[in-house]
DNA sequence: TAGCCCATGTAATTGGTTACATGATTGA
DNA sequence: TCAATCATGTAACCAATTACATGGGCTA
């Protein structure tokens, strides 16, 4: 039982700064995708439903025009800010333990794990799925080591960062580990060699 | 779109060794827990499922009771193999390349990333989130080394062994490298020393 | 004025777990 | 004969994604 972690996860980005549920989306997607997204069909409701729990409140922003013209124009997006009583939440929250595991399904062990069952192709198709998996990782870290070079760079001061370089961390950890053992991998499943030429 | 792995986890099981499906539960969740779990809610409409398409097909075991005396009782079990529709089915699926990732929801890093709003024990929870994933981590990494050891002696001879403990491997790299990010992690979040006694 | 983002939302569907109901078999 | 385990299944629920509908504002 998860438990609604999607209402911390708003809960916690709107911390960081206020945001309408479409900036939401943009945080997680380029922000944390690497541990954690989030579709508009979870965050609209959950936010009309933190709103309603005074867990958030809703600073309607008024478009230029109205501003200008003084029409009563409805606000041309919703940024919502959390709360006292929201900050609280989250707070419990963190406090707590955390779910022992993440992600319980590795499609790539499980193709390994019956890749004999392939045929002929078994081993092939286990090498290119070993190598897809490497590449994958490799470019992962490439992005991971970009990213934290500008967060030192525009954030130096943000009081988070010690916190945002730790997940950046353990992606990096755990990408250079699956690099890594690809490559044993891929040594496993090498092709017999053709018999040396005399 | 995962597109229904549950299919090709049953359709895999089966091929290692015929079976029901109360013995697939425990085949998930004793043989590759770590990287795939199915429950009964799923295992068994999957099955009939499997079996009207003619990928498996259902050996009914006779209980020794109706074997012995005759009796026309309903098989005890239903004993589930693959059929070379099933096998071929699989093949594909093994061909096909690997969803890129799993488990892109990490808990313990959505509230490392958020800790720092935890307030005055902030500090204090963040740690202890990195020494309970610590601990479970280490205690991963001894049952690997427990199974692998297992699993060499007793499957020793098995075609699949090679692939059986490249999915062992990638837990090890894994773990390790996450007991080496916890150490990390641990030094950062170190509460700043108690000043030295004159 | 067309095309592209910005922006909000919902309905349908999928994938999966949990909890429960039911009953047979086995062994102490 | 009681408890544990083997065994099959389903209904309710939950989390989440996808696809769609809708429309405002900005700029080339």
């Amino acid at each position: 039982m998860p438990e609604n972690r999607t209402r911390y996860a708003v809960l916690g980005a709107l911390t960081v700064e206020p945001m309408s549920g479409y900036d939401l989306k943009r945080f997680f997607e380029q922000g944390v995708s690497f541990f954690w997204t989030e579709s508009y069909g979870q965050i609209y409701p959950i936010l009309k439903q933190l709103k309603i729990e005074g867990l958030v409140v809703d600073a309607g922003e008024k478009t230029e025009a109205a501003t200008r013209t003084g029409v009563p124009a409805h606000p041309r997006r919703a940024v919502y800010t959390v709360t006292p009583a929201g900050r609280e939440a989250l707070a419990r929250w963190l406090a707590e333990p955390a779910e022992p595991q993440g992600g319980r399904r590795l499609e790539i062990l499980l193709k390994l794990f019956f890749a004999r069952q392939g045929g002929d192709r078994a081993a092939e198709s286990a090498r290119r799925l070993v190598a897809d998996f490497r590449a994958n990782h490799a470019a992962l870290l490439a992005t991971y080591t970009a990213t934290e070079a500008r967060l030192r760079a525009e954030h130096a001061a943000h009081p988070d960062l010690p916190f945002w370089l730790l997940t950046l961390s353990y992606g990096e950890h755990v990408s250079r580990a699956l690099v890594a053992w690809c490559d044993a991998a891929g040594r496993t499943l090498a092709a017999p060699p053709t018999p040396p030429a005399p």
